[in-house]
DNA sequence: GTCTATACACCGATAGAC
DNA sequence: GTCTATCGGTGTATAGAC
């Protein structure tokens, strides 16, 4: 089992439980490692392998989010492969974002400025897409803001009424919107 | 101190730390109670003190949103009443929400069923209001699970930001934002 | 690298004085 | 009603065998 595999197996731990609820022995049962092993992985503990968690979805958004944005191709079509790839990330909205689960869980801060940092790339990457649409830069700015604002919403709108309907609209009519003036 | 200065109290811990972040000590520290003078009030323990919370936020449900969406008025100018209240309610964005703070880092689903069932009259209560504005069924349902979720989704950008700009934003163009067909 | 065993702190909860 | 004192359980983390 690969380290990659690993970390992915902490990821749906973390998601589910939070920082603070997801315990040692969860994440041993996930990853079937003993306690002792996991910490061989990740020596400085829990806090370590959050750490590496956060890590892996900052590889996703460079590799499956951010390159897309920056392909040679119309604003249109950009957003539109941007929205396939977030649905298929979240599983058609039926996995949490760990940026939220952690935001909103965590009240020490302990991640938050790679969480602002993350979100902050994103949106700053959608609003140049949107801007080389012939939109302003203020609205264009806003518009990301406002995509982001919307996939977070739907997700935590799929976690607590256990519907994806929303988040799947939501992807959906994304582009187009993101793009009218 | 009332118990319901008691019990603002435990929704402000548990709205930054969330459920499992939150302890008795900090409990204790936000309402100046010792660790036992809170079973007094709450004998069955953390559980009951979250119920307690989630009971008042019920309540700011019924009375301070529900009831304007009744109100004998144009669905514009209820859907403006709202606005403003949840604008107050979350401190013009300083504040988070505990539906989303309990939903998403609760893994056990302790307290879906109610956030389920809150949301679920907040949903249709708007959307009661987008109908009788002229909007068919289906669309106003869609319109007033957009709202419920630009809300949410603005909260988790105030938090993860430190911006409430896009809250206050969403907040604003609502209530035309639902009307327009 | 993975395991068993264990240390130690903190958490939720209770007993009982006042 | 509020307190001090304390219990049992669980959580994170470590030592050391294999």
């Amino acid at each position: 089992m690969s380290k990659e595999q690993i970390i992915s197996c902490l990821i749906e731990v973390f998601r589910r439980y939070g920082y603070e609820g997801t315990t040692l022995v969860r994440l041993s049962q996930a990853t079937g490692l003993n306690k002792a092993s996991l910490y061989y992985h990740f020596p400085k503990g829990k806090e370590e392998m959050a750490e590496a968690a956060l890590d892996q979805i900052d590889r996703w958004l460079e590799t499956e989010i951010l390159v897309l944005l920056r392909q040679p191709e119309t604003s249109l079509r950009r957003l539109r492969l941007m929205s396939k790839s977030v649905e298929q990330f979240f599983k058609e909205g039926k996995t949490s974002c760990l940026w939220a689960v952690f935001a909103l869980g965590d009240g020490d801060d302990l991640f938050h400025a790679r969480i602002h940092r993350a979100l902050t790339l994103w949106i700053e990457a959608l609003a140049k897409v949107i801007t080389e649409s012939g939109i302003g830069a203020v609205p264009a700015r806003e518009k990301a803001e406002d995509a982001i604002l919307q996939i977070q919403g739907a997700l935590m709108l799929a976690r607590s009424l256990k519907n994806t309907e929303p988040f799947q609209r939501v992807l959906k009519r994304l582009p187009e919107e993101l793009l009218n003036s």
